[in-house]
DNA sequence: ATTATTAATGAAAATGATTATCATAAACTT
DNA sequence: AAGTTTATGATAATCATTTTCATTAATAAT
């Protein structure tokens, strides 16, 4: 587990075992910018660790999420894809998605407002529904610069 | 086609012909207020339309997306539910995902700041990547209020 | 340290939503 | 009414994700 989260009394009994794939899987995560699907994590690993299987990728990725260490963000097509999550704010940022090609782009420069936006929003949805709000995804679906142009057979 | 469309150039061509399955999977969107999946769509039409395929759902509910009738939304274990879009801004509103029961809630009471910083962020977005942005989605996930509840086993 | 206990793993099979195939049927055209 | 084209639906194929279960590895107990 990493360093900074083993302190964490709540975090280490919903880890159990801290594992030699595990680390590798949070290892790969964390060094690639992109969104990795379950697959190119496994495909990523083989080169180096062939006996991991993709069952084990899915049920970390499971873990991980539960934790909070990762975030998943489906693609239109359904596959879900997985990406760290930044400690604090830093890091935070939303999704273009091309809904041609499936390209995610991430964008980070929010108006200041955008934040303040959404805390008030959950704040008044916890109140409403009492909902206990998570995470939050905010996306933009659309065509990306290249589909434009070759969008004819739309 | 909707009479309120089928002045439409543009959609004529893309429909081709309106058929009775086309009309009355339309029909079950429109009465239903949820998010329904092919499967819903498919059992709520066996009743009165047993004739009518599940292969053509799918197919009929890929035009009306293509047509821009309904929306796509993925719940948290991939499965695609679609409902329909309304006019103008009439009737737009985010959702708020329960990812233990994957329970779909609307809101609609928006800041009207949401609507402008939205407007905005689209603009920008637009210049920055030379995206095409059709429509956006915000969600909040978490735990609905059931679900807090018998949490423990998560 | 060694053994016992328990949790994590991985191979293979099962599931389940979505897509592709293709022969048939329905809708338009002439 | 006959011919042409498009939509349909049954079936099979695909593909991501889950389940199952015997094996292995990590922690606890001795």
């Amino acid at each position: 587990m990493p360093r900074r989260h083993c302190a964490n009394q709540r975090l280490r009994e919903q880890v159990g075992r801290w594992t030699e794939p595990r680390n590798v899987i949070l290892d790969v995560l964390s060094h690639s910018k992109g969104h990795l699907s379950a697959k190119e994590i496994y495909d990523a690993l083989y080169i180096t660790h062939p006996r991991i299987g993709i069952t084990t990728v899915y049920r970390t990725l499971e873990l991980f999420l539960r934790l909070g260490f990762i975030q998943k963000v489906i693609s239109p097509d359904g596959e879900a894809h997985y990406e760290l999550r930044t400690e604090g704010n830093k890091g935070h940022h939303h999704h273009l998605i091309c809904l041609r090609c499936g390209k995610i782009i991430d964008y980070q420069d929010f108006a200041d407002e955008e934040l303040e936006l959404v805390k008030k929003t959950e704040k008044v949805l916890t109140q409403k529904h009492n909902f206990l709000i998570l995470y939050h995804n905010i996306e933009f679906l659309g065509l990306c610069d290249k589909c434009r142009k070759d969008a004819g057979d739309i």
